[in-house]
DNA sequence: AATGAATGAGCATTCATTCAT
DNA sequence: AATGAATGAATGCTCATTCAT
């Protein structure tokens, strides 16, 4: 029990470690010798955990995807109308985004990997149900569920992206005001 | 003359093969000598043109940025509401991205360089100036300009991606009703 | 232990090929690939013990520098006067050079490395202060110590040179004779 | 003619920028390329004048060595006695050292180049003779010439070499006092 | 489980040389 | 004679991966 906590650890801090080296300098900018330099172990350990680099990045990937459905569902109140969800989740990932630049640049990056699949949908399979059921409803614009995370999604790693360019683009308060710029984008005009 | 034109057709040719492979098998998958196989060249001549990879790079991002910027200034007409300035750009780059896939590949994939600017930017430079006067006419939000850019490009290049995913998403009445919806995402209600 | 050993001499035999292969081929004359089939490595090992080229050439030329200063303290005798010790030293360094060719070799050639020293200095660095001393005893003529040593040092590595041109050049008896030269060239005729 | 002295002087210019670069880069630190940039021509026109870098190379070393035997010549009178002629010719070559650095740093660079000469001997061939006699004579030491060779021009090039490292090291006067050191190397004390 | 030396294929780049103009 | 684009072999170096310890 304590050997597989101990093993866990080891797992995560390469992960972890990954995800830091590939927001600095580019999914194909590090080695495993990199990796294994920062997290303190020897190269040849990172093989102990995982296969290859292939399924290590694949595990910095899922690693992220756990924790936006978890933010997902966090934010979401079936109690509340579409919208109120909407913001709210939308709110939250954006939030996060900018807490851990970390976790859009990875995904970015990582959308280009021979055989990933498109990056977001994995992350955002949580929300697709409940814009079904918005789009059924009429509350949100007919448009291919893609297409309407395409319109909602986009502009949170562009923004995100644009900060690094563009210094004090994002006040707090600004957060709500794309969140509904977001919404604007996809709703039918009666709402 | 002579000379010169096939100088200029090779640089060109060596441009348009980095272009291909780098949407094939992304900006790091990509070595001088691919380039030079598919564009029938040897691995040397590449350095005939070009000072080094990066700058190689540099230059096809160079090429496209020209492509982008000539097609803002074909779609715009300076008697026509900025509205509808807007929807016949994004139209137009809309379609260009999706006639050209490697286009949006390259450009998202690009602004990951180190020392390169957002990618985005430079491109739509000519649209800058339109946005800042739609904003102090109160045509659209009062967002800073590169929020406005995010909100609008951020979308166009996400659709293209999602193509890849999920067949059958765009059909050709679709691009209309997308532009469309980057529109609402910016415009002021009253609009 | 046993692979620390190993480890050691791994790097020695590379220091050794490399230093046989500057004599044969030059100092510019050689490839890392070249040291590593050789040395029967493969051409990766030799950066597992040498960050690069030119740090490995330096560890050649330091690993030369340290057997000469041996070599110099083993034949100084404090208690002896400066000519007999002189005549000691020259002979000693003098047999050296012919017993292992490619040392003085190696010395000429890596005397016109970019930002390396002059060779020689490093090398004879504990003769300088006897050299000082003499001088100050007018037991030696009044010259700059660097130009003492060229008037000493310079005429060996011509002499090893001349050997591989002039076969015969050099019966074991000789070597006192030119040491005795050397010494005639910078000792006060009132000695 | 004209065109006859037009190409002499093509030739020499190259010869004359390859003598500077080598001095400035190594013997192995110029390309063909660099040759024709410094020179204002094209890479390809010293293929006209050279049948290869080898060969130029040699030219190089061919056009020192007639330079220094023109030296000698003219610092020898056959009326005068060996001494003098000697110190005539050493103190001749030194000057013409010091004057020009690239000559002694080019030869002895050339000196490793693979089926070189010594670099020395073309070079002094004249002196040859002179030695033999002197030898005969019992001016100097019963030492082979190459011997006599190398315990007199050796110094020179470690003069040359030292100035660089240590500045100051020659003032005017000194030049004579160092071509009497190596004399009184070789000479036989009944001098 | 952890290590890190060893491997060798692969990379960006250089360069002497050729040759059509 | 002169040019300079083109060549492709060779170079120094990196890196994912293996394996004996």
């Amino acid at each position: 029990m304590q050997a597989r906590k101990k093993t866990e650890e080891k797992r995560s801090k390469i992960l972890d470690t990954a995800l830091s080296l590939v927001t600095k300098n580019g999914l194909h900018g590090i080695s495993m010798k990199m990796i294994a330099n920062e997290a303190n172990i020897a190269a040849g350990t990172i093989y102990v955990h995982f296969t290859n680099k292939e399924e290590m990045l694949a595990s910095v990937y899922e690693m992220i995807t756990l924790q936006i459905n978890q933010l997902v569902k966090e934010h979401y109140d079936e109690n509340s109308p579409f919208k109120k969800n909407f913001l709210n989740i939308w709110n939250a990932i954006l939030k996060a985004y900018l807490a851990d630049r970390r976790i859009p640049d990875f995904i970015t990056q990582y959308a280009f990997v021979e055989g990933a699949s498109s990056g977001i949908s994995d992350m955002l399979e949580p929300v697709y149900q409940l814009l079904e059921e918005a789009r059924r409803d009429q509350v949100v614009k007919d448009i291919p569920i893609a297409g309407l995370i395409a319109l909602t999604h986009g502009p949170i790693t562009g923004l995100v992206r644009m900060i690094g360019v563009t210094k004090g683009l994002l006040k707090e308060i600004d957060v709500d005001m794309y969140a509904q710029s977001c919404w604007d984008a996809i709703s039918n005009k009666e709402d």
